[in-house]
DNA sequence: ATTACATATATTGTATACATATAGCAAGTT
DNA sequence: AACTTGCTATATGTATACAATATATGTAAT
């Protein structure tokens, strides 16, 4: 009997091209759903920096109750998108300029040390893979970009076997750098990156680690600071 | 009858010198306590790696109710502390060696840069403070060594003024080092720290960045290693 | 008009109640 | 004896109810 489910499992969900270990998954909590979906109107600008959350808005919303709404503010205040005061209500993050340069910072200094470990032990298939993921980003669209160039990087990373590293690096990147990409809604750093892109690999190819490195520091600063030139001149038109 | 209390709470606070401004914000939430409480006790080694938590149980302990348990939990996980699987009990986190030693990696990469950027303007009184916390190192108890080694290091870094950098390295430092310290027990490395922080401070006062960059490696590194095989020697112990 | 205060309303924090899912255990079967 | 099968007990996930706090409104005094 067990067989004969997993059996018609089997054929219902390659009719609809899901994967038979998504079963498993498939009931989730109410709380990781209404997580993910809070962070991603954070993220995208529908919950604008310093807007006030009501649970109860946010639960009718979802249409589940406060409880699970309550642990996801809770989770997302870790991540640092909202905040929760001792007393009152939650608040998005303001993003603050140095605070976001310095997480630039940080994705430099942990990213070159990543290329510097993955470059060693890069294989053909690692460069062919990253020029692919370079030509995917040469073609996509404003929306794709954020996701399409974390994974040329992390392609890039990926031969170091640091998975805790590349951990810090996906977060820093995604809970600030995706967030201001949408904010400023600029492209104008794109023709840059895309050549860099193809720089860092060429180096790569050739196990010039120290030109990688200095590529990929200047490549990532370049872009944070023009993020946080452009993210300041957008504070100061809101004071004024 | 309220004013009463008040009027009590009055008398009572001034005795004890407290401010009565500090009334508002005395009462914080359970989460808070609960969290810490929970915290305390996995680094600790109270609770131990792979311990199931049970709501009920941390609830009818702590007197609340499961909600702001769960709450914590919740925050308890966005720390790594405790894992949430997507059905049965949290467990507190098993300690990995490679992903401890990858955190070792980190804060050796993170604390280099700082101390990089803090030795151009250290000031003596920086060189002051940091000899006094190392003193304080000499002579503290094997329950006060975690905090004050944290301390010193934090006074080298200050200068460099990278709050958010430091609010990294604070959180690897306690979310995992300290957990690793009460676990293996070992005071083995002490001599050796002491050792190399006036050595550091030296390095610091004669304004040699390279020579402090390699010290610091080495030191945070050292510690590292010789954790990473205690924690492998005592997981053997206990598989066999 | 504006400040100050008091009351009313709304929202948060916590506890309880209910629904669902997991885990343990005993009985029966191979 | 080992392995299912099904039941019961327990724990979790969610919703609701209640309590405490903060916000908003309105009124009176300056």
């Amino acid at each position: 009997m067990c067989y004969y489910l997993y059996a018609l499992n089997f054929i219902f969900l390659h009719s609809l091209q899901i994967d038979s270990y998504m079963i498993a998954t498939n009931k989730q909590k109410a709380v990781l759903k209404v997580t993910a979906d809070i962070r991603g109107k954070i993220l995208d600008g529908s919950f604008p920096a310093g807007m006030q959350l009501s649970q109860e808005d946010i639960a009718s919303t979802f249409d589940v109750s406060r409880t699970p709404v309550r642990e996801a503010l809770q989770i997302l205040a870790g991540e640092e998108l909202i905040e929760i005061p001792s007393s009152g209500r939650a608040t998005v993050t303001v993003i603050s300029p140095s605070d976001v340069l310095e997480k630039f910072e940080l994705r430099a200094l942990i990213e070159t040390k990543l290329i510097g470990l993955a470059i060693p032990v890069m294989s053909a298939n690692n460069i062919a893979e990253a020029r692919v993921l370079a030509e995917n980003l040469q073609s996509c669209t404003a929306e794709q970009w954020t996701d399409f160039n974390y994974q040329f990087h992390e392609a890039l990373y990926r031969p170091a076997n640091r998975p805790t590293m590349q951990k810090f690096v996906k977060e820093l990147y995604y809970r600030h750098y995706s967030r201001l990409d949408t904010l400023v809604k600029s492209r104008r750093n794109v023709p840059r990156s895309l050549r860099e892109h193809h720089e860092l690999i060429s180096l790569c190819e050739e196990g010039d680690i120290e030109g990688a490195y200095y590529k990929l520091e200047t490549h990532i600063m370049m872009g944070g600071y023009a993020l946080v030139e452009q993210l300041k001149a957008l504070l100061n038109k809101d004071n004024l």
